[in-house]
DNA sequence: CGACCACTTTGATTCAGATCAAACAAAAAG
DNA sequence: CTTTTTGTTTGATCTGAATCAAAGTGGTCG
């Protein structure tokens, strides 16, 4: 099959979907304009890969629409997940001619991509977009250390629930409700034990357990229902309330 | 023993160790003097806590001397240390008034603070520490990152080495030479055991086998010297070649 | 100096998750 | 409609690290 990667043109940033979430939220319109001059979106299949780590980069971007993962991998390929970008993340880093790591398209997937080199300029020169962008790090920088605790510390089925929780509320705040949430996983088995530090075997098995215990209804390999999420919280191990720090 | 935290004045922030590091690296004279306006220094103890996880932090710092840790805990006490500060990391999130991590003086250890309210306003005013600060984090996420691969794939002898690995670099950035490096390990087994994700048990029996294997030798608890900094790089399972991203 | 305390090492055993292996399900290809 | 292909589940066994337990080391303080 051959997979075609498509370009896409796009003008107006005013009516995009992560106009107000991705490194551009606080953009003023006299950014924008600059912005849309320098932008170009690019489509990409499920399980096309977006670029390899240490392939050159001459662009930053945002997810628009779909999923995608930042993965590191060993010479004995034993691969490890340390990121899942969604719809307004951001893909690249200023200032790095090289990608750290490799990222592919999980789900089909959409970036906006700015050029590399006016995209720099427009961040010393201006300070909105930067501000973002540092939010947006120290925010990927928690997660990462919630995630360190995730693989340094709990068990296969703590995991399990935990990056069910994680996705459940991402899905909450989309949906509003709070009980009988119902979410498809983004994922494969496989992929899921990259992301969580374990092989696949065991996250089947782990995802059987949590169908046998009731804590979870599965609809074919990827639907997921939670009837009771303070139930899934509990096996997740996480702290009770899980409040906002403001 | 009476653990006693003093507080300390200095003035001259272009005398500082970490001037050239640190958040203030790239603060033009007239910033320099805002900041020593607004700063103060503290001083802690071995062991002594320097916040705990939900305490409100009303300023932020810099490593001036010494080590301190980031610590996750669940609440039945599992514990995962999630970053290891050295001198001129920075410690707080500005824009957020709660602390997210347990941080500890692993030695002892001298913070340069600076009152938020202020440190904000200056960041908003003038580009360079926010810009500095964005640099910072987003090398502390690469750091992160690379750990979740140590957390979630490597073997526990991969683990020790891949921390030596990490802290002889760091050390030979500061004294040149790269074969016969000798360094002491700033901490116990225990949190070794914290940082790596396994018990302190582990930890003492492959520091025991790496000694064996020729790969380390040791004198006393702490002290630490590499014979073959490559031999060790290949037990930590890295790529090879740990060429710099530009 | 000797007792205590904090930390480390080593040994014996257990267990969670990896590995090896086989069916099973559903979608895509022929 | 059958055959592949791709992904998933389940079973049997193995193993690396955890756990339980006991010494060993060295520094500090009375």
């Amino acid at each position: 099959m051959a997979v075609q990667e498509k370009i896409v043109i796009q003008q107006r940033c005013g009516d995009c979907l992560i106009r107000h979430r991705a490194v551009c939220a606080r953009a003023e319109e006299d950014e924008l304009l600059v912005l849309e001059q320098i932008k170009y979106y690019r489509s990409f299949t499920a399980g096309q890969p977006v670029i390899w780590s240490g392939d050159t980069m001459d662009y930053v971007a945002s997810v628009v629409t779909g999923v995608a993962s930042l993965t590191q991998t060993m010479e004995d390929g034993r691969r490890q997940m340390v990121g899942l970008l969604l719809p307004s993340d951001f893909v690249g880093r200023p200032g790095r001619g090289r990608a750290a790591y490799d990222v592919t398209a999980v789900t089909d997937l959409v970036l906006c991509c700015f050029r590399k080199k006016p995209f720099e300029e427009m961040m010393a020169k201006t300070p909105h977009v930067a501000d973002r962008l540092l939010e947006m790090t120290l925010d990927e920088l928690d997660a990462a250390r919630e995630w360190m605790l995730l693989l340094g510390r709990k068990s296969a089925r703590e995991k399990i629930a935990s990056f069910l929780a994680v996705l459940a509320r991402r899905d909450a705040v989309l949906h509003g409700t709070k009980d009988m949430i119902a979410l498809e996983i983004p994922l494969t088995r496989e992929e899921m034990a990259d992301y969580l530090g374990l092989t696949l075997e065991t996250v089947s098995r782990q995802m059987s357990a949590l169908r046998r215990d009731g804590i979870i209804v599965t609809r074919g390999k990827r639907g997921v229902t939670i009837p009771d999420f303070s139930a899934l919280q509990e096996v997740a191990g996480d702290d009770s309330d899980g409040d906002m720090l403001s």
